[in-house]
DNA sequence: CTGAAAGCGCTAACAC
DNA sequence: GTGTTAGCGCTTTCAG
């Protein structure tokens, strides 16, 4: 019989493959891969060199198992979401990476828990913390998790009743508030339509509260007339204003919701011949990347999903690492004027 | 000593707390878990009855290590990807779960495997196979997976000699010959300029050469002066018609590369007083949700990264389970005609 | 500073 | 049909 040899044929070599080529026990492997305990500089050498002649990468379940913790954290968002999402990854990832904690995220596309009680997969045992967007986890299964402590942040939404999960969102209330009075004092616009986002959303409601404190705080009457659904969508965005138009409702600027709404009124205001802004404004949310390459280049706000996606995760790890962290996180957005309001102070390009 | 609790105070029942519950052994409860060996409908039920009782989610990595096999894929990406990205998850995605092989993506946004040296995390052992875009992965690495026959697909590059790793794209070279006849036939143009995508990029060098194709067979000369760099980006592909201008170079039309460059370039222009389509034809690539919200609406090439997605994640289970699959796969592609080219025939909206 | 050995939670023969 | 049991590859006491 042989001895095992030390050079395995297949990629998939072992901890103790690596042990033996560097005569060493799959603790003291164990010891370099972690840094963990003393280990003669020596011996961290030979071994290492094992590792990268073998090319050996340790299998994570098994680590996981062993070690009960995955090193991963999991990110729920709902399928639908668009271009927002991938900043917002890229934020997410940079902030990981950053700690060490782990480049990798472990991400589902898919409806995580449905009411008619399929348990979440990520969570406790495959996770050690969850990124939750809006409402892609139901309210049980927060609750649930919430109670055994599980860390987790929430992305723009607020917490459930009676469990404190830290929350992250951006300043939708006082951006809103600047917009409409930049559009009120600045630009002289007096009827000011809001198109609201999806049924629920929290960021739409708080956008309609500020919309609605700047036009009362500015002596303007709210009138429901001026208030439709944009589901922070082109299509139906259009689709409202286009009703608008059809019953003869008049109005001298738009508060889309979104920027990706305000592409969509944008495009058919121009059809239906109304001349965007000297006719009527319109305003967006967000600053998306394409946002300054509309025709006429879009007022909105500054909102980073990257830099909430960074700060997310940081306060994940944080979570994970036993910390305290606040209950909720607003993060701040700033106003970028530029030619779709239609006023003269129109700022330097950013 | 009492006996062990039926219901464990924490959510992270084992699989052992559910065969206790359910009266079963293990071995039973992995039977019905995995729907494999025959096990009776009242046992199924009891079993099922107490997974939901007690929240029960498998330890995935003790699942990975015992199954030697990860139901995992792995997805790797340039950071810098953009919104392309967004779709072609979603594609993956819905080509995953519709083959009940795994709705959760295994995603790393850093590079992957530096030339340096540290290997490839995911690969053999903590996924079962690996969708690979553009140059994310080094060719050594890529070489050593494929001399172990690991599952990969290629996205938008063409395999390493010697490996016949199967590769997925868009059909780049028909589309942009059809793009540039169509500027000539239709259009009317004749000094048409091309901005290439990143260095390196195959998808911009087969854009390139179905460019100087069409040009060739329309009788037109191909000059270099009119093929600079926009980097599918709005910035790099301003700058560089900027210059044009600048020096004087004339064209009456351009072929930005991609629709991201369409946009920088479609501002620029405007800003210019160079007039869109009047005066120049701007045509894109990709077709990306907002580019029929331009000013003019683009003309481009309607290339669906979540069909691509999606089919690329279907190859990738057909080479899992150890079918074959063709070494190439090519999308098609169609032309769409919006108002940026500034021909009469434009066709209706799709 | 290093090794032996006991699991982590699950699957897959193998018995019955 | 169902239970027993031997690992999968790793981490982590516990000795030494």
């Amino acid at each position: 019989m042989n001895p095992a040899p030390i050079f395995p044929e297949n990629d998939r070599a072992t901890i103790e493959d690596v042990a033996r080529a560097a005569g060493v026990s799959t603790a003291t492997v164990s010891r370099v891969l972690n840094n963990s305990g003393k280990v003669a500089s020596q011996t961290i050498e030979r071994v290492q060199n094992a590792i990268t002649q073998l090319n050996y990468v340790a299998h994570g379940g098994a680590r996981s198992l062993a070690a009960t913790k995955t090193n991963t954290i999991g990110l729920i968002i709902p399928a639908a979401s668009t271009l927002f999402f991938s900043s917002l990854l890229s934020g997410i990832n940079s902030a990981l990476s950053a700690h060490g904690y782990d480049f990798l995220i472990y991400a589902t596309l898919t409806p995580a828990s449905t009411a008619d009680g399929n348990p979440l997969t990520l969570g406790p045992h495959n996770s050690d913390g969850l990124l939750i967007f809006t409402d892609s986890v139901d309210d049980p299964t927060l609750r649930r998790l919430a109670r055994r402590e599980f860390p987790m942040v929430l992305l723009h939404r607020r917490s459930i009743d009676q469990a404190n999960i830290p929350t992250i969102r951006f300043n939708n209330f006082d951006s809103s508030y600047q917009l409409i009075s930049h559009l009120i004092e600045n630009c002289g616009r007096k009827r000011i339509a809001f198109l609201r986002g999806p049924d629920g959303n929290e960021d739409s409601q708080r956008r309609e509260a500020g919309y609605r404190q700047a036009l009362e705080n500015h002596g303007l009457r709210v009138t429901t007339e001026l208030i439709g659904d944009g589901l922070f969508q082109p299509e139906p965005a259009a689709r409202q204003v286009q009703s608008w138009l059809d019953q003869g409702v008049t109005f001298d600027a738009i508060f889309t919701g979104d920027d990706n709404a305000a592409m969509g009124v944008i495009e058919l205001l121009d059809r239906a011949g109304v001349r965007v802004p000297d006719d009527v404004s319109v305003v967006g949310f967000n600053d998306d990347v394409l946002s300054r390459y509309l025709n006429p280049a879009l007022t909105t706000v500054v909102a980073p999903a990257d830099q909430l996606g960074e700060k997310a995760a940081e306060l994940l790890i944080q979570l994970i690492a036993g910390e305290i962290v606040p209950d909720e996180t607003v993060l701040p957005t700033r106003l970028i004027v530029r030619a779709s309001c239609g006023c003269q102070s129109q700022a330097a390009e950013s």
